[in-house]
DNA sequence: GTGCCACTTCAAGTCAAGTTGAAGTCAAGG
DNA sequence: CCTTGACTTCAACTTGACTTGAAGTGGCAC
């Protein structure tokens, strides 16, 4: 498979394909003169990476998961802290969610005179709860 | 107040007040000489943009809420939508999250072998849940 | 054999949300 | 009056994950 092929069964760019190959996260098993040559493999690394960033893990921690050698290797204490990182995640968005929903449907005049907001306020003070970016629609390329 | 004391007391640090004063985000409610002079409606509105943040919320998104007027005016349409979004990340974060913990415990020697971390990779291929990023710790400056 | 165009490389650009540094200003205390 | 140092401005840097552009190469159809 050359990188349009993987770009096109893969939904990933083919600058992504090479970033990625750049960083280490995937690797081309040769070259037919200048262009790369990927095994089906490859696919699976992908699938594996796009879980590992839906997960929340930076590429450079995807990266070293699999590093060492061809087998996924994935370190299970890392699993279970990412899963526990992912578990607070998960309560601040409930209660954000919750409070927007109250919020949408709250009968004050200004939020401001809303007490269900007003906890809001400091519920978002407390929480550790960073920026989130949406994923780009990525819709292209595929036909 | 001047912004030594606004970031002291909103721990919101000075150059972050400077920053969200530029974009428009709060606004100084004059000049001490150079120095900026806010009144305290500075922190409420902080906090507002602190929720907004957590909730989600780019910048431009908070700014765009209440730059028409004083008062904060958040359209309920919104509110209700983001706390939609809010859901879907939500659940794909808690599918993420049994994954991670079945892959933790999982007894297949690798975690290709193992059905449920194959059908995760299915499920993070189909989500449209992108990167995260932790807040910074910003556990500078807090007495 | 030759021309095209998909591929290649490498550097630079983008975006968000700030942070950092240098150089300058000025209110206040001594 | 003079020093101090917290403030000011402005530009450049940061991080992460890519994308984009320019310039070059070469596999393959004809």
């Amino acid at each position: 498979m050359d990188i349009a092929e993987v770009a096109q069964r893969s939904g990933v760019p083919a600058s992504t394909l090479r970033f990625y190959e750049e960083k280490g996260l995937i690797a081309s098993t040769g070259r037919r003169g200048l262009r790369r040559v990927f095994d089906a493999g490859v696919l699976e690394r992908l699938a594996l990476i796009a879980l590992g960033r839906s997960a929340g893990f930076s590429l450079d921690e995807i990266g070293r998961m699999f590093s060492p050698g061809k087998g996924v290797r994935i370190d299970r204490r890392l699993l279970a802290a990412k899963a526990e990182e992912l578990d607070g995640t998960i309560r601040k968005l409930s209660a954000m969610r919750e409070g927007l929903l109250h919020a949408a449907a709250c009968p004050a005049p200004s939020h401001m005179e809303c007490p269900t907001f007003r906890r809001l306020l400091g519920l978002a003070g407390a929480g550790g709860l960073g920026g989130r970016d949406k994923k780009k629609p990525s819709s292209k390329g595929r036909s």
